[in-house]
DNA sequence: CTTGGAATGTCAACATGGCTGACATAAACT
DNA sequence: AGTTTATGTCAGCCATGTTGACATTCCAAG
């Protein structure tokens, strides 16, 4: 990409000359850099609940579910999904193995008989809370690290990166949670 | 995670009462922000490119593969397993219909003929620029929405959450690019 | 009230891409 | 030369994504 990568100068900047603004930071090399920043540190972010699933034979699917089903207890397997943005016969095995392992609990819903509600149950919780430790200490370590002001813009620039929906679901999950 | 997060409250301050400097604002509330931030943000940065590959049948390891033989041609395997963190039988198979498919080429090593050198063929070529076209489109909105500032928060606490041995290879990635 | 379609969830079968194990070849070190 | 180490390939297993078929429940039209 570097120096083979075709077109890579073409769209070297995102405007041509002065333009203006600032807007000459947006070198096609910066951005690269991004895209291996997103992927070396997503490796970190999930290494640590990934040696512990590891240990009880589970994986990141069942982190990602036990952890919106701890965020919004009650939640439907239908709302789960659309967060996960997986199919719900994928998440379906999952949910199975974690109800017959005693770890969530599934309620049939009262006005609608369709829906099954999802909840931890106390060892669901045990879980929950160890995953999320792991996951937290990591995030606490990098955010001490970079400072209060990067922190803002790691945010702003995450939340720029998201699918309209999906930014629509994170920002709901925040204002539910704080 | 909220309220049933168990010790959630115990871990709530990483450090009492006013502690001196600025470090009362890693709740673990906003932790908890980050944390679903990487996890949807992942998402977007991947959809991308995952929509074009699935038309032509290779998945996420394929566009991984051929994103780092594009940035240091003539790599080996064991030095891109080593980047990609996956074992040498996964990523062979990964190359295996790569090379099959006429986009990428192996050459024996010349001063030791174990090793394999990985480069990309013309066509290895398009496909690479089309994938990182896609990516890069995202992250340029992504950043212009966010401003250079946040760039370099974003930038900062990545690189924070990264292994130690991500780190290195990332720094060095960057160097020769850049 | 009944009936037909839409919504929700479960079961089955298949594909991708992780993994370990076994092995061939080349290099390196006694 | 002979053992050990490094590199890469082949085979088979498992987790988790996919689509398809189906049961149950709800709701709306007749």
């Amino acid at each position: 990409m570097a120096e083979g990568g075709s077109n890579g100068r073409s769209t070297g900047r995102s405007s041509q000359g002065f333009g203006g603004e600032s807007l000459l930071f947006l070198t096609d090399e910066q951005l690269r850099q991004g895209i291996e920043a997103m992927f070396f540190a997503y490796r970190g972010f999930t290494a640590d609940p990934d040696r512990i699933l590891a240990e009880m034979s589970y994986g990141r699917a069942h982190h990602r579910a036990i952890h919106f089903i701890n965020r919004a207890p009650g939640t439907t397997v239908n709302n789960l999904l659309t967060i996960l943005g997986v199919t719900k016969q994928s998440l379906n095995r999952v949910l199975r193995t974690l109800i017959s392992d005693g770890l969530v609990e599934s309620r049939v819903g009262v006005s609608d008989k369709r829906e099954r509600h999802l909840h931890l149950t106390e060892n669901g919780k045990a879980l929950e809370a160890k995953l999320s430790d792991a996951q937290r200490a990591r995030m606490r370590a990098a955010y001490k690290d970079a400072g209060p002001e990067a922190v803002q813009g790691f945010k702003k620039v995450l939340e720029a990166m998201m699918d309209a929906d999906m930014r629509r679901a994170y920002v709901t999950l925040r204002e539910t949670g704080s």
